[in-house]
DNA sequence: CATGAATGAGGTTTCATTCAT
DNA sequence: AATGAATGAAACCTCATTCAT
């Protein structure tokens, strides 16, 4: 039935607020049993263990990342302009969850196992997505065709994921969306493209 | 005496393997006696605690990356010639230091209390003389005045740092300085810079 | 429910057995674990340490003490036989118990720490009745006056303490009641009392 | 040479101080050694072990207190002005000397391995002193002779130990030499004295 | 299915003592 | 004789995981 769905929903829940509080280490099985009102031993019930826990956060997050990304690209054309509403959406996106923020950026995307973890797979659909935009922009000519496609994703996730870890480092004292503007032109000359011409807005 | 500093060196590079092996959880102070062929007791004659030996790793490392460093920019002429070098430089110390990569780019830049550590400061020296290049760049005409030159620092450490550590996390699979003048072409015009006139080599 | 009560007393019997026999310092949760047979660990569910079980056992029996104590002056009328009995008692008390007075007299009664704990304070129902049997003798007049209830008081319990200090130190060679006796003309000359009169028995 | 013994003394002052201050399990031969200048090794060539000059202590301090009782007892006439004497002694002592006190009433007097001690035999000169002097009392016919002179001797240190016992642990809050007056009394009718008549001063 | 008491392995740290210099 | 660096044993405590109810 679905209280079991329910009850899975605010175990995920939990953990996502005691991982991002604390690092994996630090948390502990009771505080998230307690913040989700189940008994320890309900969690067992749910995950293997405390690992399989921790790697199910992604998997719930990546897909409310997924889906509430596609809504904000409905209707926009252009490769440059999908570009520039996706750095925002990013930068977006960490402000509200900063939090899973911290799990994602700190912790999990630095470590050994996720990568070998569904969970990790879970992020195909947006970076499918982003070399998709990529290729659409070589094709109208945007985007440099002098640079592996790979390598231009990179520099985009390179960039936010670096921003993001900088702001959640400095404990979230100033606000992410500010340098958006600034980094949307780095990145669109990095990648060839004529930034100012096909800015969004 | 020397005596002295030699034990000290044999404990600290120890943990530089272990730590780089391993977590800082799951790394232990007898594994790291043992390398380095002492007791446990003795390690604690060196540091204070466990986090003091690990916060001494980079203390170490990034004296040894700034003295490298001037040695291969002596002599270079223009900032983008001096960029390039930066740029092989740090791929190739981590490709030259993958414990110490792991440890500083998967765990400590990532630890809340690295920040107030004096090992952070001990970064100031090389972050510092990138800010110079930049502003000399900017002085020559061949870096782009319209943006920060702390966002253009943040272009250049923010994509080096993500490929050393995909590198690192895909296990070092492949070669990292393959990618070097990819990495160069893309930075350089993120910087507004003429990278194929003012190209090393 | 009763089980976890049982399971309660059985550590801290296993504790006052072994706190008895070893100081502090030198008892080990271990010991006191396998003497309740139980892990180590579920000691950790009782008592918040070592120090908090340490201290639990005055609380647990210094209600055993009240509770018997009460029976036996039940009936008695008069200060004096109520002093003399009380003395009986209390050499009684610690005849039954050695590894509790090891505890209580050699160790708690001279730490620091035991003062500010609720323990101490559990002595307070013995200690206040003591006083009131006090002031009931200076009503009845057989309890000098020129002299404070508290320095009365003190003088009883220091020779009792001594007294049995001294009996446990020479590791219970002798019957301590046997000087029962002359112990309580002492006391009851220094308290003013005619003891020969109104002696119990 | 006398600088051995010049060093060991320094070594049994620093002892007082520290054993003074924590306990015995919490003082470290470490600061012992620093703060009476010598190396910790050095310590190990005047004593056996740490217990060793734990126990040196009172060798030393009761020598002390025999040495200068016996001035104060000079000239005195009267067993009852003598054992005046000595209670107000005894209080001014530790009074003067309350770091030792807390080592030896409230850690050896109630240590196992104390009585099997040379230390412990090096009060034997004041103890039986008392006993001389109750027993002058006896023959004088100002002590009671119906009780033990054991148990007598018994009454009067068993009280003062209690008084300065109880001064240590209110950490010295307030006067001893104050009570000393009401602690007389007690004692001297306790032991079937006519205080008032041969009090002292 | 839910519970939560019990488990016990395992690591950090301290510090008395030794011993080579 | 003095040093003080090195030793290593030993113990508390935590917490993920299990399992009987």
């Amino acid at each position: 039935m679905s209280k079991r769905i329910e009850r899975k929903q605010s175990i995920i829940q939990a953990a996502i607020e005691v991982f991002g509080e604390k690092n994996f280490a630090n948390s502990t099985i009771s505080e998230i049993a307690e913040k989700a009102n189940v008994a320890e031993g309900t969690i067992y019930q749910y995950f293997k263990n405390k690992e399989d826990l921790f790697f199910s956060i992604p998997l719930e997050k990546s897909m409310e990342f997924s889906r509430e990304l596609e809504l904000h690209l409905q209707g926009i054309r252009g490769a440059s302009n999908k570009i520039s509403k996706f750095i925002w959406y990013y930068l977006h996106f960490f402000t509200k969850n900063p939090g899973y923020g911290r799990t994602l950026l700190l912790e999990m995307r630095v470590s050994k196992n996720f990568v070998k973890t569904t969970a990790y797979k879970s992020f195909r659909p947006v970076t499918d997505g982003i070399l998709e935009i990529i290729k659409e922009g070589q094709r109208e000519g945007v985007v440099r065709g002098d640079v592996s496609i790979y390598i231009v994703r990179q520099l985009i996730l390179g960039v936010l994921e670096h921003m993001v870890t900088r702001w959640l480092l400095s404990e979230e004292r100033y606000d992410l969306l500010e340098h958006c503007d600034e980094v949307n032109k780095l990145i669109m000359d990095g990648m060839g493209m004529k930034a100012d011409l096909n800015q969004l807005r």
